[in-house]
This record gives C-alpha cells, sequence and structure tokens, in this order.
DNA sequence: TCACAGGTTCGATGATCATCGAACTCGTGC
DNA sequence: GCACGAGTTCGATGATCATCGAACCTGTGA
C-alpha cells in the first residue's frame, strides 16, 4: 500500500442509510455499546471495555455492523485496537437521531 | 362492555422504550407505513393504503408492532377501522427522533 | 524468534421474527 | 336474518441474524 495516505482518508467514512442506521441501533447489544462510547471521553474506549458476557468473535460482529453503517470507526492508539463514536457525522446527516436515542438511555 | 368509556381514554397510550421504538421502525415493511402515515393529512390512513405485495395478516402483524410500541393508535372513522401516527406523543418522549427519521426518508 | 494478548474471520447452530393461509370477529347493508 | 368487506388471531413455515468455537492475523515485549 502507498504510504502517501492521508490520515483523513482513513477517517472519511459514510454513514448509511437510515434504515441500516435504524437496524445498527436496534439491537440490545449494540445499543449499549453505543452507550458507553457516548459517555467516554473524546467518545473513544478500547474494544473489550464496550460488552461484557458474550464472546469475542459476537462482540467483534457486532462492531463490524456498526462499523459498516456509520456509526463509529475503528482507530489505533498506542497500537491498541479502539471504537470511536462519529457523533458529528451521524449528527450531519441525521440530526437530534443519536441525541436523542442516547438521552432517552440514561433517563 | 360499559358505555361509559370516554374516547380519551382510548386514545391515552404509553410510548414505549426508545428499544422498542428502534426495534418497529428499523423493519422496512414498517418503515414505509410509517412514512405514508406521516405524509397524510391528520396523520391518519385507511389500513389497506399503508402497504401493498403483503398478505392482509402479515400487515395486521406490522400494525399490532407499531401499535404496541406507541407509534400508532387505532381509531374508528365511518365505521373504518384506521391508523394513526402518534407524532407528537412521541416527539414529547423523544424529541426529533421520528421527525428526523421521516425528513431523511424523503431526501 | 517466539510467545502472548486482543480482534477478526469463518462455518455452523439456534433463536427470533416476518410471512402466509385459514378460521374468526366486527360493521354495514341488503 | 344473511352475506360481504376489512382486520385480527392463530399455527406453522422460512429467512434472517445473533451466538459460539476454532483458526487466523497483528501488534507488543520478552
Amino acid at each position: 500500500m502507498p504510504d502517501t495516505t492521508p490520515e483523513e482518508l482513513v477517517a472519511v467514512a459514510e454513514v448509511g442509510p437510515v434504515q441500516e442506521v435504524l437496524q445498527a441501533i436496534a439491537d440490545p447489544v449494540r445499543l449499549e455499546m453505543v452507550r458507553r462510547l457516548a459517555a467516554a471521553p473524546d467518545l473513544t474506549v478500547r474494544c473489550s471495555a464496550l460488552y461484557d458476557d458474550i464472546g469475542k468473535s459476537t462482540a467483534s460482529h457486532h462492531f463490524k455492523v456498526l462499523r459498516e453503517s456509520g456509526l463509529t470507526e475503528r482507530l489505533s492508539i498506542e497500537g491498541q485496537p479502539h471504537q470511536r463514536l462519529r457523533l458529528s457525522a451521524v449528527g450531519e446527516r441525521y440530526p437530534g437521531l443519536l441525541d436523542t436515542v442516547i438521552q432517552a438511555l440514561d433517563d
């Protein structure tokens, strides 16, 4: 791969259609992941801190669904993989959606 | 049944938890139903006008899911059953959620 | 170089849910 | 009363998807 890839290009990803976004957060496990991400500083959390009581492979599957819908992105901090909630990107495309959902979670 | 039931009591129904609401609108068929309801005058539409290409029983199942989540309510107009989108009730509990989703549907 | 920890991918299994047809209910009108 | 149209309920079937274990990849640090 070329070493000319700027960091920004990696981060740029499309937020999927509403349908896809809704299905992504309609799952209890994934919704909990989003909740923890939203509560974290910088919206960033180590993968293993996003779940409990499920297997690694299951968690990884949910990460993928969240990422493909554009809700989260993968990034590396000191070599460790992390997940980051793309709050502003989602907010631009669907204003108020995520905020309202997150707000409703810690009622 | 007693004839003392005021009309208001029938209409009063709780909007379900976010989880339930999200799952309700995450389905393609139900999302289309919501879209048609939102576009209709008075947010009210005859049941048969909310779908095509699926059986009556399937449609009725989706009506039930929407109703139980608090998104819609059943009402009778000249003897004919109708569905009504409870836009304001949902908006009170989850501000901006439905509006944003509906807005995104007719992009 | 090797071992190890943390995520990912791959198939297979199981549960959940959308779909359907048939029987039932409720209103309307003949 | 009966027939009819429109929704609902009920079981059964099928597809979708969450879950898991095992193998694989990719860093880090002996």
